[in-house]
DNA sequence: CCAATCAGTATCGAATCGAAACTATATTTA
DNA sequence: TAAATATAGTTTCGATTCGATACTGATTGG
């Protein structure tokens, strides 16, 4: 019986949790408090059709009515801004505000993570990434959960031409940056292992 | 600039999420919260040195006081004992009761992951923990924390004989399976880089 | 067009958590 | 040795968070 995957669990649950203290930290200045930085952090990189109350619930594991609590809050803090969806006036969309960018930028919730990876060779780094997404997978699949993925890899993706590309799930058009943030509709390609490159 | 790193964050704080949803999940029929499960977990795995309440207070980031209460409520409930240390009469030490230890084995809180890991290679999981180590240490070491490893790879350990084994930092004699147990006082052994081999 | 479903909000009560004051030991200093 | 300081842990308090439940308004389906 092995036991590195306990050693991965134990590891990742660990710095789960030092991450979260530094958001706590983060926070501080602004009276947020951990979840509220993880929603802000989250909305900076979430896609056109992941920016809803829904998204991010699922994303942190949290009810919606929680979630519908911390929106509250960061609206009323001038953060984020809520709107209606214009097709299905049900869905609010979420866009973090400039202050709400300011605040992620003075605050800087990642640079302690960014320097303690510092000198993890950018190999190392992908493959730990590979291993750990597996895992993510292979969890929301057994559970069923959205995996939130980026474009490269799902199965949804269509490039079009060199720089032109499209989401093959939702028929739209998307700019190259988009293709790069986080989307909750996310399915990995088929295939069974994904063992090389990313990138 | 490099993005992988962030992916990486990323990836390890949704998992974490994912595994402190799982801890409530595992605590609901017990009436216990995710950190009351996080706590049985940690002193399942602590060596005799890091069985107190300041060594978990320390491992889950949080104040002494938050840690008194939920060690007073799991002693409520049966799940450990607490008993002064007989050299220091200021320390409490902490142990799970077999309630608490047949509490984690019908609970299963790790079951989800180690099913999540199943198709992953151990030389993949080895090198995703190496880097994450590395990742821990160095975090640990720009801000002030306790990095919490085992002997192996401790500045500290001493092999006496093929099956002699000792702390050199606090000078007992330790059994083979007390050196695989998680240590507050835990450093990293010399040299720079630990790329590779790990076992 | 009525029922069922769905996204999100509002309300409430239980709990978690940190801060600060406190107790009881241990250690250092004078 | 006595006094000052430090340390491990507890207690108390109040703010915040969170899930459960009931609710509103929009959408979909038969």
């Amino acid at each position: 019986m092995d036991k590195h995957p306990l050693v991965l669990l134990e590891l990742v649950e660990r710095l789960g949790n030092l991450m979260r203290a530094e958001a706590r930290r983060a926070g501080v200045d602004e009276q947020l408090s951990p979840v509220h930085v993880e929603a802000l952090v989250y909305l900076s990189t979430a896609n056109r059709y992941s920016n809803t109350p829904q998204a991010l619930g699922e994303y942190l594991g949290l009810t919606k009515g929680t979630i519908s609590q911390s929106l509250l809050l960061l609206d009323r803090r001038g953060l984020l801004e809520r709107y209606q969806d214009d097709i299905d006036r049900r869905v609010v969309r979420l866009r973090l505000s400039t202050a709400g960018e300011q605040f992620l930028y003075d605050a800087q919730p990642q640079s302690a993570w960014l320097q303690a990876t510092r000198d993890i060779s950018p190999n190392r780094i992908r493959n730990a990434v590979s291993a750990l997404r597996e895992t993510l997978t292979t969890f929301q699949a057994d559970n069923d959960g959205q995996p939130f993925g980026t474009c490269v890899g799902c199965r949804h993706f269509e490039r079009l031409s060199a720089r032109a590309y499209r989401c093959g799930l939702m028929g739209d058009r998307l700019s190259g940056p988009e293709t790069r943030k986080l989307c909750w509709l996310f399915e990995m390609k088929g295939g069974s292992s994904n063992d090389e490159e990313l990138e």
